[in-house]
DNA sequence: ATTTTCATTGACAGCGCTGTCATCGCCATG
DNA sequence: CATGGCGATGACAGCGCTGTCAATGAAAAT
């Protein structure tokens, strides 16, 4: 059991020798790999040939130095701790996979300051465009944007002002549109359970619009509560019990900032014997197929998020055609009136 | 509000620049912003002080082909459908991040052609690495990452012979695991309930396990139910249905190739009036947070993922610093003893 | 038959950086 | 005071590829 040799003096296939084994020039090999336009047929199949019969895999990065774009896209992520961005980067990867395109990805768990290193780190790779999610961006992260000269794509909510083009939904809009549905249901009574929402934009966004929407009716919440740590389904169960030692539940309606915690707190409400909505009215945020395949189904606003990140491939890559996409595009959202609220 | 100009002439800040605002030569400055070894300090200085100033962003692409390693890390995965592999993406991420290396991203779809083609993609960028949970791959794939030179990790499962190394946990231990935790509570109806597992080769040796297991105690499945499509928690939901419209639950055990399938069934459970584990018993696997949040903690077994992912991404690190870690590294798994079974 | 056109091919330079080796002082040593 | 050693710096070449423009020859046009 050895393992393969490393392979220390690794003589790597070039370029130059495709060429040579198919007797033609460097040029004529590297245009008949890539257009197979302007190149005989028959010297097409001569460098074909070779190539295949010496295993060659062309270097990219010498490529790419050398004068074509990169076809390679950062992705800058906050998250990957619940479906959320895994559903976004999932959509992503699919588009640009199919446009011969490929994801380096980086996480900044929510730090600006990890997100404004992690962009200067992907830039170096000189990408041909930068996908983000912000968070709380900097400064410095947005000037580092702007000056790049590449596409940029802002995605999740298309409410802030975009530094290029934003592809996502109103965060505010379906904050507003959740409160529409409670008052409009009858709820009187409300509360708030998010996770640490100072580093969430979007979360906050959403609860602003809640807010805002329950001031229509000239409501508001009786709490808002939020816990560290990132969104998630204990987290949810935990915060719920936590919110009814203090609170009645009698009519309340609580609005959550992500399914799983919502998921969480119907786990709490069932452990505890409480009637959903019947005691405490429970809403969501996102749609995910967890809440909706609750015995009763969660009542949730749908975010579409491979939607959002398939947009985001496509405009992208629009843009690198140099087509001229709209600076902000709207996938929309839709609500789910669900049965716990 | 106009698009900030394409920059159609951008004029990159290059070494060459730094080196002449710095008045140094053009190594002298490379060296200055890598080692700092064999520079002297008053240069050191002038030479950061000017990249600063012109706003300076390497170019690894060109470093890479110069001569460096290239500092990305190839990472394919079978699916982001469920956490998993997010978890495992996350925990990879995380410590590449920390070593200043960057994941391009390939996701197969557990399709094995495709998966050789993604392979075939992201070598092409010549990452100084591999990282790879492989679906059914070809011969093909093993190949070419076996010719490729460079440090291949192939995660999750250690038993079948690594092309190179090796992390994650014995997939078939932990199938015979929870047969054995099954058959010591004295359950003897059995039926497997799972996702089309012929993609899915770790699927399909934790099954072998729990049948080998089984057969220990000569007892075996009644029915293996295996549905199209990734696991996800409708079809666990839908899944139980199906089978429990054929078979009577009293005492039946179910297993499920994962806890989202298994969380679905029991909210099919909680929907239909039936009692787990007195009615039917219920076994996931890989311990997700959703299942230990249920008002009865799920039977399962903890896969450690994003453990996987952290201790894959230090393995390929050890070996590009020339170190020779295990061929094959356990992280282990744990059973979840849980209250549905 | 002569000119024009076009498809096909190649020479050359250079993308931005780093490894290698040479050079230059300056200091410690005898 | 001569010598060796060493820290600091730079010249040069080249990584593997592609854009540009020129050269070639054969087919098409006159």
């Amino acid at each position: 059991m050895s393992r393969p040799p490393p392979d220390p003096a690794e003589p790597r296939v070039t370029l130059a020798q495709v060429a040579r084994a198919a007797g033609v020039s460097e040029i004529t090999a590297s245009r008949a790999l890539r257009d197979a336009a302007n190149v005989a047929p028959r010297t097409l199949e001569q460098v074909r040939a070779a190539a295949r019969a010496l295993d060659y895999v062309p270097n990219r990065m010498a490529g790419a130095l050398a004068g074509g774009a990169s076809r390679q896209v950062a992705v800058v992520l906050p998250s990957l701790s619940n479906s959320v961005f895994a559903d976004v980067l999932r959509g992503l990867e699919t588009r640009l996979d199919h446009a011969g395109h490929h994801p380096i990805l980086g996480v900044s768990n929510y730090d600006p300051e990890q997100e404004e290193r992690l962009i200067r780190d992907l830039l170096s790779w000189r990408p041909a465009g930068i996908v983000i999610a912000p968070a709380a961006s900097t400064e410095g992260t947005r000037r580092m944007l702007a000056q790049s000269g590449l596409p940029v794509v802002e995605i999740m909510d298309i409410d802030p002002p975009p530094i290029d083009t934003a592809v996502g939904l109103s965060q505010r809009a379906a904050g507003r549109a959740m409160a529409a549905h409670l008052t409009g249901r009858g709820y009187r009574r409300f509360a708030y359970l998010g996770h640490d929402i100072a580093a969430d934009p979007r979360a906050l966004a959403r609860l602003e619009g809640l807010r805002a929407g329950l001031a229509d009716v000239r409501a508001r919440f009786e709490e808002v509560l939020t816990l560290p740590g990132p969104s998630s389904v204990p987290l949810g169960r935990e915060g719920l019990a936590a919110l009814l030692a203090r609170r009645a539940p009698g009519g309340l309606a609580v609005c959550f900032s992500n399914d799983d915690m919502a998921v969480g707190a119907m786990f709490h409400c069932m452990a505890a014997g409480l009637a959903v909505p019947g005691d405490v009215a429970l809403a969501g945020f996102n749609g995910l197929a967890i809440g909706q395949a609750l015995p009763q189904p969660l009542t949730s606003i749908a975010s579409m998020r491979d939607r959002i990140g398939a947009v985001a491939a496509d405009t992208l890559l629009a843009r690198l055609r140099g087509e001229e996409p709209a600076r902000s595009i709207d996938v929309g959202f839709a609500l789910i009136p669900g049965a716990t609220a």
